[in-house]
RNA sequence: CGGGGUAUGGCGCAGUCUGGUAGCGCAUCUGCUUUGGGAGCAGAGGGUCGUAGGUUCGAAUCCUGCUGCCCCGACCA
């Protein structure tokens, strides 16, 4: 590619509203262009990176033996009601009406669509298992749409769904998948960890996700110092704390006047944040509100709250009125001690001996509290995220937690679509089964900026050579001015193009310093440098992306230079 | 949805408090000079100041409504 017949449309100044590094340099890099609220046009370089990106996934799920289609993007709503998901997807799903006022939604994933298709196209057990995937626009109405294409709204998802006979074919391929994931994000070049993860509103039993490993990214991982364990921090197991030591001391009630979150009655008590309970409230499934106890310096992890069969789901915190309610007292000063509603505890609070907590009387707490002496043995359960230092819950090892960006996801459905929508097939028996499924997907788009968020330095990106843009820069000095210099970069253009490398030729008649500062910006590889002083001894200057310095190299000699390079 | 902020040329911003000819940097165009790290000089083009209404002799500026965008949103018991 030519610079002058390219599009090609860089900025020094960062954009004030982007707040994250791969936001702020795709941006710089003309690489997209916001259009509305998490709706981005993808402008020429931004596309070559995201072409690059699907090319990877369509030659590894090729491999794997899925098969490529594509599906409608709009969707009738019926078969949203079929799968129930129509009332229970939420707001999230955008949906509209057609001239005969027939509802439909735009798909932000497409189990409904594919299960269709199956239980039409899949009459024997003799076509099975079969995966099936597609690369295609997604359409989800976030709440918040941030970090430009990290969380866009519209974003390109590849996303298979296999049909088996039974659980075994299903977990086969899943594992299958599973292996084919790592190769991709391996050939990507992307520092990455597959975890265990909560399947969340796609449902089903099992699901690992593909994390990025980044400081920006939305989730926690934990894993383990020893062994292959990792999980997602919302799925990551707390796992039972020792057994608690024996009361010392006798429960005493303590006046707190005007002090309401944990760390002003620690203080005020001159206990740790680790020698009390806090009791958080919410809403119940049966019951108005249920009380759930947590050691002082533990956070609630709503996902695990919500798969309670007392908690309502979606996990939603009680408002001061509701707790004033039921049980008398303003958020604050709330305890397990003589709670008049229902309450569960999680294991590491249960551990606990001569702790305090909330008495349920504004300003007051209780301190030298003992589970069985002064209250019941309560309910308990892991309701906790678990913290850098706890046991891992697969034996040896402690758990580290670092932040990570979800690029795939893979699940183990089962029979959550194929059931309510009657997809079926005979097995060998002549007997008709409900297929089990299994779905996979991959952030195309998102993988464009997690790349970025893992590959930059303050010059700009820095791509792995699989998704660069290009895969060298020609940078010719004074070209307009030397026609040996001319001769030279559009000869050495031509020879790369021929040896089937991905070339930019900068023949823009820019300064050197202009030219330079945008090849890094774009992070294109490998850059050579065509000059008289350099063509008067034969040479080139070549300089990789991230070198320190740049390095002349025999004008005979490129091709070979860079393929080593490059292999 | 709730809270906060913001809206002035393609981008980044000043001007608003204290009403009186709409400005700066980058980018763009022309010319000359320059040429190995985002050039210099001279000139040019480009803005109904988000929108609707109000106050006023006069509104980017004061008042009211609306809209867009950005940020934050149990972590507290």
């Amino acid at each position: 590619m030519k610079a002058t017949s390219f599009h090609i449309s860089t900025s020094k100044e960062t954009p004030n509203d982007a707040e994250i590094i791969s936001h702020q340099l795709m941006l710089r890099a003309g690489m997209i262009r916001r259009l509305a609220a998490g709706l981005y046009s993808w402008m020429p370089v931004g596309l070559r990176v995201a072409r690059k990106v699907e090319r990877i996934v369509r030659e590894e799920m090729d491999r794997s033996g899925a098969v490529e289609l594509i599906m409608p993007a709009v969707q009738p709503a019926e078969l949203w009601q079929e799968s129930g998901r129509w009332e229970k997807y939420g707001p999230e799903l955008l949906r509209l009406h057609d001239r005969h006022e027939r509802p439909y939604c735009v798909g932000p994933t497409h189990e409904e669509v594919i299960t269709d298709i199956a239980r039409r196209e899949l009459r024997s057990y003799r076509q099975l298992p079969v995966n099936f995937y597609q690369i295609q626009t997604k359409f989800r109405d976030e709440i918040r749409p941030r970090f430009g294409v990290m969380r866009a709204r519209e974003f390109v998802m590849k996303d298979a769904y296999s049909f088996h006979l039974n659980e075994e074919s299903l977990v086969e391929m899943f594992d299958h998948m599973h292996n084919t994931y790592c190769k991709i994000f391996d050939r990507i070049g992307l520092q990455y960890r597959p975890v265990d993860a909560d399947s969340g509103s796609i449902g089903g039993a099992r699901s690992r996700e593909f994390m990025v490993i980044a400081d920006s990214g939305e989730d926690g991982i934990a894993f383990s110092t020893e062994g292959d364990y990792a999980a997602n921090v919302e799925k990551a197991e707390a796992i039972s704390e020792a057994t608690r030591s024996e009361p010392e001391k006798n429960m005493e009630r303590v006046a707190t006047p005007n002090v309401h979150t944990m760390q002003e009655v620690s203080d005020l008590l001159g206990m740790q944040l680790n020698e009390g309970v806090k009791t958080l409230v919410v809403k119940g499934a049966e019951e108005p509100v249920v009380g759930l106890v947590l050691r002082g310096d533990h956070e609630l992890n709503a996902i695990k709250a919500e798969h309670l069969d007392a908690v309502q789901a979606p996990l939603e915190f009680a408002d001061e009125a509701d707790i004033r309610k039921a049980i008398g007292c303003g958020p604050g000063s709330i305890g397990p001690v003589g709670l008049k509603v229902p309450c569960i505890v999680d294991h590491a609070a249960l551990a606990l001996s001569d702790f305090s907590s909330g008495a349920n009387e504004d300003g007051y707490h209780y301190v030298g509290v003992n589970w069985g002496r002064d209250l019941p043995e309560p309910v308990v359960a892991d309701i906790r995220n678990v913290v850098e230092g706890d046991p891992s819950p697969k034996g040896a090892g402690t758990l580290k937690i670092q932040r990570g960006i979800e690029v795939g996801h893979i699940f183990q459905l089962g029979t959550t679509y194929s059931e309510p929508m009657q997809a079926t097939m005979l097995d060998e028996n002549g007997k008709a089964q409900v297929m089990h499924m299994g779905c996979y997907g991959i952030g195309i788009t998102r993988i464009v900026a997690a790349a970025i968020e893992q590959n930059h330095d303050d010059k700009g990106i820095i791509w792995p050579l699989s998704i660069a843009p290009f895969e060298v820069a020609i940078n010719p000095i004074h070209m307009h001015k030397s026609t040996e210099v001319e001769a030279a970069a559009r000869s050495l253009y031509e020879e790369l193009l021929d040896a089937g490398m991905d070339v930019l030729f900068d023949d823009r008649q820019a300064r050197p310093g202009v030219m330079f500062a945008e090849m890094e910006l774009l992070g294109i590889p490998h850059r050579l440098v065509v000059s008289d002083k350099g063509l008067a001894k034969g040479e080139l200057e070549y300089k990789g992306r991230s070198d320190e310095q740049a390095q002349q190299i025999s004008r005979e000699d490129v091709v070979a230079f860079l393929r080593d390079k490059m292999a």
